[in-house]
RNA sequence: GGUCGGUUGGCCGAGUGGCUAGGCAGAGGUCUGCAAAACCUCGUACAGCAGUUCGAAUCUGCUACCGACCUCCA
């Protein structure tokens, strides 16, 4: 079947583009991880399956795709002044344990929630940390060019030298003025010629535990250079995809440009490097929209954002029950990546509820005989696949792919209950698009409810069954109701159809 | 203040110049001893005002309200 051609909005020229790679074949996408500095909550849930999406799509597409997610664990200060402090170094002194062992903890913690959110893991995933070099020999290429500047130790880069022959502000939309008329005075930013300029190499300060020598001072990268350092390494200085929040837009991803940029220049054979050819970073920017509380945007600054543990485990005064990772997973995906998504327990119960009802059917699908006869089937299952991938190909439109899957639900509860047929090649396509579809691209999975012991409990509750059905056939339905609510209260829910009785287990 | 985006039925949330998004909740029905589940049917919503048009919720302008970024944030 031919593939409909991938169509993403760049956030670099405001509009949906054709994906057309570097490299034919071969898609590179990186994306900015978290900052390893405390639990995961909802907010970083929205970009990892985002582009978790994104990263399986490609790959349905039979692109050969690496994709990069970096681990910050250096280098991202509390605020741009001199007295900022690095968040993880913060951590670790108030924890008084090392920045590495707050780092560590933190990735783990990142990896077990994404785990359990069916978020794959990236293909490489730096840390900051363990790119010290790389960032060193940027900022010598960017002062080499002639866009950056030292002063006291650190190394700050020349916004109104760049913005003086390109457009700082290309991505964000803005230009200098308004970043200038918009820039706030803050304290101790005395060695800045300029206040937009940002640093690049800072020094470090007698009490900051991470620390490096540089050509400058013993100090420690600016947060911004990571990106520039790893996406080039590990993706070229061209290459396809650069994905990340929308709050990330400006300062983080316009400062991004402007350094790949201004390295680029740097072709000065004392340095030994090499001016690059065409315009360095990303083709295509792509940014997925915020997730909001009460119409706010939900976010460790704010104080007002959730826990990945708290939803799992229900633990927050914000949320009146657990809500399983994949429910997450689903509530996210029913809404597109570049609209904002109102949190509410009224949204995840209405989520919860229309997951499990997706998931229900698939495994219905999958236990259906065909029929030998063809019977008409009232859509066609010949374009099924089609239908979802044409929507996650025009900008990854997953609301839409959902509800043509949800649109097959009656049918296959139809053909499940008896009351409709299907051959053999109409139910092979059928389960390979919910395989596919829902599986392989949108990540999700049905939660594993009951354990090991399916065997026993299958016995157990067909037992009762059988004593209800002989207590029903006696017309002793005081009785058949005893069992039946006994076994609602362990959670077993009965279901008297037409071919006998069926259950469940919540 | 600057830049950008949003306002869709009870809730969440897609989308398009004319043709049903979808989910959840709700109503009626089928089935059933009852219930649940499942299936069928039902809501004609697009902030307000003006304009363009044969026709706009979808395009334009204005107004109101909300939000994001401009400082760290996914």
């Amino acid at each position: 079947m031919a593939q409909p051609p991938l169509h993403i909005y760049n956030t670099l020229t405001r509009q949906k583009e054709l994906f057309e790679p570097v490299t034919p074949g071969f898609a590179g996408l990186y994306v900015c991880g978290p900052t390893v500095y405390g639990d995961p909550h909802l907010g970083h849930a929205r970009p990892a399956v985002t582009f978790d999406v994104l990263f399986r799509l490609l790959k349905h597409l039979d692109y050969r795709v690496r994709y990069v997610r970096n681990i910050t664990d250096v280098g991202h200060l509390e605020n741009d002044a001199d007295a900022g402090e690095d968040k993880i170094a913060k951590k670790a002194r108030l924890e008084q344990v090392e920045p590495m062992e707050v780092a560590d903890y933190y990735t783990h913690r990142y990896h077990e929630f994404m785990d359990r959110m069916g978020v794959l893991r990236p293909s490489i995933e730096p840390h900051a940390s363990g790119h010290i070099i790389e960032q060193i020999e940027l900022v010598k290429r960017i002062l080499c060019a002639g866009y950056a500047y030292e002063a006291g130790g650190s190394v700050y880069f020349d916004v109104r030298k760049y913005a003086a022959g390109h457009h700082y502000g290309t991505l964000s939309g803005r230009n200098l003025d308004d970043i200038q008329s918009g820039s706030r005075e803050l304290d101790g930013q005395d060695e800045k010629c300029f206040p937009a300029d940002f640093a690049l190499w800072k020094k470090a300060s007698p009490e900051h535990i991470m620390r490096w020598p540089s050509p400058w001072s013993t100090g420690f990268p600016g947060w911004h250079l990571e990106c520039s350092a790893m996406s080039a390494k590990y993706l070229g200085e061209r290459f396809d995809i650069h994905g990340g929040g929308m709050d990330l837009l400006f300062p983080h991803h316009e400062c991004e440009i402007a350094q790949n940029t201004a390295a680029a220049e740097c072709g000065s054979p004392d340095c030994g490097c090499a001016p690059a050819a065409g315009k360095p970073g990303a083709r295509y920017w792509m940014h997925n929209n915020m997730i909001t509380i009460n119409g706010q945007k939900m976010g460790k600054s704010l104080g007002n954002f959730i826990t990945l543990e708290e939803f799992f485990t229900g633990g927050s005064p914000l949320l009146t029950q657990a809500y399983s990772p994949m429910v997450i997973r689903f509530f996210i995906l029913q809404a597109h990546y570049r609209s904002t998504l109102d949190f509410s327990n009224e949204a995840l119960q209405a989520a919860e509820k229309g997951y499990e009802r997706l998931m229900k059917a698939w495994q219905v699908l999958g236990k259906i005989q065909p029929s030998a006869m063809s019977e008409g089937m009232a859509k066609p299952t010949e374009k099924i696949v089609e239908e979802c991938l044409v929507p996650l190909c025009d900008d990854m439109n997953t609301p839409v792919a959902l509800a043509e899957l949800f649109s097959w639900i009656p049918i296959i509860n139809t053909i499940a209950e008896g009351k409709a047929k299907i051959s053999a090649a109409h139910l092979d396509r059928l389960k390979a698009a919910f395989d596919t579809v829902l599986g392989d691209i949108l990540g999700l999975a049905p939660q594993s409810a009951a354990g090991n012991d399916t065997a026993l409990i299958d016995g157990l509750v067909g037992m009762a069954v059988e004593q209800r059905n002989a207590a029903k056939a006696a017309k002793d339905w005081a009785a058949s109701d005893v069992i039946r609510d006994r076994l609602a209260a362990l959670g077993i829910k009965l279901k008297d159809g037409k071919e006998g009785t069926s259950w469940e287990i919540e």
